[in-house]
RNA sequence: GGCGGAGUAGCUCAGCUGGUUAGAGCAGCGGAAUCAUAAUCCGCGUGUCGGGGGUUCAAGUCCCUCCUCCGCUACCA
C-alpha cells in the first residue's frame, strides 16, 4: 500500500468519564479513517488520553488514589468507549507512557537548542478556585474593595518560576503558514479567528509549572514539570516512535489531519506549529476544528444534568444508529443538537425504513422467487438509468463530500440514491412481474441487488457493522450460490 | 468595547459573483400500492426572505442604519 494517511483525534482529558462529545470526535475520525482505507489509502489512526496536569492530580486526590492509578482506571473507560463504538484506532496513546516522556523531553530539548526557551518568573493575579491567572484589566472590585476574578472568585498576586517559550518570535512565521496553506485551519470560520488572534500579537508562553509534579519532568530543571499542552500535543509524534527515526515515523509523519474540537483550536493551530517549527519538525497538513453537540440545543454540563454516556446511547439505539445519526444530523464543523427523539427519527426513517427495507425487500424477493440465486442486472433503459444514478452518488458525490469531511452532505446524496431505488421498485413492481414476466422480474431484482451492494459499500465507513453483515449476505450469493433467508 | 458570523415556510436549513412566479428535508393533510422490518410510492407550501432607508431596469443576494442571537478576544483539556 502507498499513499499514507495519518489522522488523529485530540487526546481526551480523562478527569471524568467519556461523554457524547468524546464519542462524536472518535466516531468522525473513525469514519474518515475507514473511508480513506476504502479509497486505498494506507491509513494510521491514533487516539488516546491526556493524563497529566493539575486537574487530574486533583481528581485523583478526591478519589483518594494516586494520579497514575486514577489515570489507569479512567483511560480504560475511554478505550472501552472506542471499542464499543467500533472506533478502530491503530494506536491508543497515553501520555503517562514512558515513551511519551522521552518524546516530550526530546521536543523540549530541540526547542531549547534552538534558543527558544528561557527561565523567568511568572507573575500575575491568580485565583486558586479558578486555577487561572488573570490580567489586571480583567479584574473587578468586590464589595469590600478586594480584587475579584471575572468569575467573582478571590485572587492573589502570585509569582512562580517558569520556563517560557518564545512564541512571540513565531507570529510572522505562523501568519505566513496560514497564508500559504489555507487548508491548515478548517473550517474557514476558525481560520479567521485564529488569524485575528495571531495578528493581534503573541506573548511568550509559560511552559512549565512548579506548583505540582504530575507531569513530564523538564530535562535538567528539577522541580519543573511541562505545561500540559506541550506534553499533550507531542502525543501525535510519540505515537509514531518519535524521537527515534522509526519506519512509522518516516511513513506517516507529518499528519494529514488532527481532528479536534473547536475549544482547542488555538493550542493546535498556534502553539503546536510554533513548537514544531522551533524543534525543526515538519508541520501537519491540517487542523480541523469540529463543532459541539448540544443537548436539545443546550450546552452539556454536569450541573444541568444533561451529560450523556455514549455507551448508554449505543446500548439503547444501536452503535450504527448512533454513528449514523451523529454524522448525518450535524453539518460537520458546526454545532449540532441531539435528542433521543432525533436519533430515533433519523435512524428509523432513513437507515431502517428507506435503506434497510430496500435491502430487505430486494433480497427477500430473490430468496422467495428465485431460490435465493441472485440474478444478473437488467439491460433495459430504466435499469441503466437507476444504476447510473446510484453510480453517480457512490463514485462521485459521496466520496467528494467525505473527502472534505462533509458527512451530512455525502449522506444526503447517498439517501437520494436510496430513494431512487425505492421509486424504481414501486415503478417496476417486480411482485406483479412474477407471473406476467418472470424474466423481467429477474432483471429488476438483479438490478436492485447490484444497486444495494454499491450503496452498502458507500455507507460502510459510517455504519461498518451493518454494512459488513449486509455485504456478507449479498456476497454469499457470488457464483450462483443461493443466499440464506435474509 | 474590538473583530467575526447569523437572523429565509411550524421545525432544521439550501439559496455562488444581484435577473424566470423564493427552494429542500422533517412534521401535517390527501391518495396509491401490498414485494418488504406497517417498511414504500405519488400529490399538496401565498412565507412582510429580522425592522427601516438607499443603489439599480431588477435585491433574500450590494450599501447604510437599527434590533436580536452566537463565536473569538492569551496561558482553563
Amino acid at each position: 500500500m502507498s499513499d499514507p494517511f495519518y489522522i488523529t483525534t485530540a487526546i481526551s482529558y480523562p478527569n471524568g468519564p467519556p461523554h457524547i462529545g468524546h464519542a462524536y470526535e472518535a466516531i468522525a475520525a473513525d469514519a474518515i479513517a475507514r473511508f480513506q482505507r476504502s479509497r486505498g489509502r494506507d491509513v494510521r489512526f491514533q487516539t488516546g488520553t491526556d493524563e497529566h496536569g493539575l486537574k487530574m492530580a486533583q481528581a485523583a486526590r478526591s478519589q483518594g488514589v494516586e494520579p497514575r492509578a486514577f489515570a489507569n482506571q479512567m483511560s480504560q473507560l475511554f478505550q472501552e468507549m472506542c471499542d464499543t463504538l467500533n472506533v478502530g484506532y491503530d494506536r491508543f496513546i497515553r501520555t503517562s507512557e514512558e515513551v511519551h516522556y522521552r518524546a516530550s523531553q526530546a521536543i523540549w530539548k530541540a526547542m531549547e537548542e534552538r534558543g527558544d526557551l528561557y527561565l523567568d518568573r511568572y507573575e500575575g493575579w491568580y485565583s486558586v478556585r479558578d486555577e487561572a491567572y488573570y490580567e489586571e484589566a480583567e479584574l473587578t472590585q468586590g464589595e469590600g474593595g478586594e480584587k475579584l476574578s471575572p468569575n467573582g472568585t478571590p485572587v492573589e498576586w502570585t509569582a512562580e518560576e517558569s520556563w517560557f517559550f518564545r512564541l512571540s518570535k513565531y507570529q510572522q512565521p505562523l501568519l505566513d503558514l496560514y497564508e500559504a496553506n489555507p487548508q491548515f485551519i478548517c473550517p474557514d470560520s476558525r481560520r479567521n479567528e485564529v488569524m485575528r488572534f495571531v495578528e493581534g500579537g503573541l506573548n511568550d508562553l509559560s511552559i512549565s509549572r512548579t506548583s505540582f509534579d504530575w507531569g513530564v519532568p523538564v530535562p535538567g530543571s528539577p522541580g519543573h514539570v511541562m505545561y500540559v499542552w506541550l506534553d499533550a500535543l507531542t502525543n501525535y509524534a510519540t505515537g509514531l516512535g518519535f524521537p527515534a527515526d522509526t519506519e512509522l515515523w518516516r511513513r506517516y509523519w507529518p499528519a494529514n489531519v488532527h481532528l479536534i474540537g473547536k475549544d482547542v483550536v488555538r493550542f493546535h493551530a498556534v502553539y503546536w506549529p510554533a513548537f514544531l517549527m522551533s524543534a525543526g519538525i515538519a508541520l501537519p497538513n491540517q487542523i480541523y476544528g469540529h463543532g459541539f453537540l448540544l443537548s436539545r440545543g443546550e450546552k452539556m454540563s454536569k450541573s444541568v444534568g444533561n451529560v450523556v454516556d455514549p455507551i448508554v446511547l449505543a446500548d439503547r439505539f444501536g452503535v450504527d444508529a448512533l454513528r449514523y445519526f451523529l454524522l448525518r444530523e450535524v453539518p460537520f464543523g458546526q454545532d449540532g443538537s441531539y435528542s433521543a427523539e432525533a436519533i430515533v427519527n433519523r435512524s428509523n426513517a432513513e437507515l431502517s425504513n428507506s435503506f434497510g427495507n430496500l435491502a430487505q425487500r430486494s433480497l427477500s424477493m430473490v430468496f422467495q422467487n428465485l431460490d435465493g440465486v441472485i440474478p444478473a442486472k437488467g439491460e433495459a433503459g430504466v435499469d441503466h438509468e437507476l444504476l447510473a444514478v446510484v453510480g453517480q452518488a457512490v463514485a462521485s458525490e459521496v466520496p467528494e463530500a467525505f473527502e472534505r469531511f462533509a458527512f451530512s452532505v455525502g449522506i444526503e446524496a447517498w439517501l437520494r440514491a436510496v430513494f431512487a431505488c425505492n421509486q424504481y421498485v414501486d415503478a417496476q413492481a417486480p411482485w406483479a412481474l412474477r407471473k406476467s414476466d418472470p424474466e423481467r422480474m429477474s432483471a429488476v431484482l438483479g438490478t436492485l441487488v447490484a444497486a444495494v451492494r454499491l450503496l452498502t459499500q458507500a455507507i460502510a465507513p459510517i455504519i461498518p457493522d451493518s454494512a459488513a453483515k449486509l455485504l456478507a449476505v449479498i456476497d454469499s450469493g457470488e457464483g450462483g450460490a443461493p443466499i440464506a433467508q435474509p
